[in-house]
DNA sequence: TAGTGGTCTAGACCACCGG
DNA sequence: CGGTGGTCTAGACCACTAT
């Protein structure tokens, strides 16, 4: 009686299975890709294909000569898309648009600085907008962006354009640092915000760089009531 | 003069850097597969491996017949690990702890069949605890344990191992969702969480399912300053 | 240094979907 | 329907690292 061929898919949910039913436990390790090739009757490259993946979502560790594992600390690992402001508010259904508050070149405050992993300090554009949804604030935004890197951006009219569609459009990173935390909303972002003086808001600070250059840090503070979700 | 062979990474960053630097825009077709190997001195799968990484990064997408597009709307794609709270506090060199503060049988609550994307209500095992780090409060956790679903629970000593430990370790999950958004500390939050009454605290939802069958669902209100960081 | 996973190839066939 | 990406194979060689 042959066995049939099995997908890549059907290799990595039959890994997969034993994982989550317990058959194998945090530590174990797996048998070598070519003997699960020959037990499953696949190629070893179909093994190495749904290894890539469960490899990816962080349930199994795999070494050169060390072989598989299942991962030891398991973790949930999340991701999320976090798109342009403006393309955020429309697919929600609501009118988008922003106020440019204040744009100055400064020089990189310290915390900026170290945002940047820098060692001297930077000139900068400090660029504060807010972002509307329906006309109600919806994120306002403290930015930094490094002008030795990004010299263009003194050019743009800001109050047509945010800095945030400006740059992402314009300005591909290759590293994006990201950190979520919780702030209460002093007085003046209360004011600016529509919220209580107080209020717990959620902050979202993003860094990128391209190669070793920084282009901006941002710290996005959200209006009362937002999540992140992730992407289904 | 012959082109030396490229790697599945030479060739993606051969086409992000396309794309990075504008002389692809969002929406743009890119040659088929087969077109950018010969150009690129290397076989077609090497151009679906490297196409493989840049599409699971949101960079392209890919349909078949469709060819090979830049994505239209550039989005920021962070993912996160989140691990066992123990291990979290022993990875920053603290001292864990944890104190169980109720546990009871309760049918869930109307958010909570909501968050199981259920219609009837379901019998739950709530289960409050406090996290420590070096004694003081990390994290405290609402959690609702579908009983159907994990019937062992109720015979776990959860002042031994925290529920979160021990469902992480011995029953994983098929699905998880997660949500992030900030709130003020209730005078009863603040009191556990040694907070200041209305201090604004990251709150991680998250719920799990095992094929369809939901497993738990956890409101963990973190504490004040807390953060979360992509991993590096 | 030997054993394991990682990559690459050439070729074949399949699955999807746009015109 | 035809053109594109997706998958699978068998085999070769390479790169890393546990022992």
């Amino acid at each position: 009686m042959a066995e049939a061929r099995r997908s890549w898919r059907e290799v990595r949910d039959a890994i997969r299975a034993d994982i989550l039913s317990g058959r194998l436990s945090p530590g174990d390790r797996l048998p070598r890709d070519e003997d699960l090739a020959r037990r499953l009757n696949c190629a070893r490259s179909t093994v190495q294909r749904a290894m890539q993946d469960l490899s990816q979502a962080g349930l199994v560790e795999r070494r050169r000569r060390g072989g598989t594992r299942v991962r030891p600390d398991p973790v949930t690992r999340a991701t999320f898309d976090i798109p342009i402001t403006r393309h955020e508010v429309e697919a929600r259904g609501a009118r988008y648009g922003h106020q440019l508050i204040r744009a100055a070149e400064l020089p990189a405050p310290p915390a900026v600085v170290a945002a940047f992993d820098l060692h001297s300090p930077e000139r900068t554009l400090y660029v504060e907008a807010l972002h509307l949804a329906d006309g109600r604030p919806y994120i306002l935004e403290e930015r930094w962006i490094a002008t030795r890197t990004v010299p263009e951006i003194r050019a743009v009219d800001l109050t047509r354009i945010s800095a945030n569609e400006w740059l992402v459009l314009n300005r591909p990173y290759s590293r994006c640092d990201l950190r979520f935390y919780a702030i209460q909303a002093d007085p003046r972002v209360a004011r600016l915000m529509g919220a209580a003086p107080g209020a717990a808001l959620l902050v979202i600070e993003r860094t990128t760089w391209i190669g070793s250059e920084p282009i901006t840090t941002v710290r996005a503070i959200t209006a009362p009531g937002y999540q992140l979700q992730t992407r289904t």
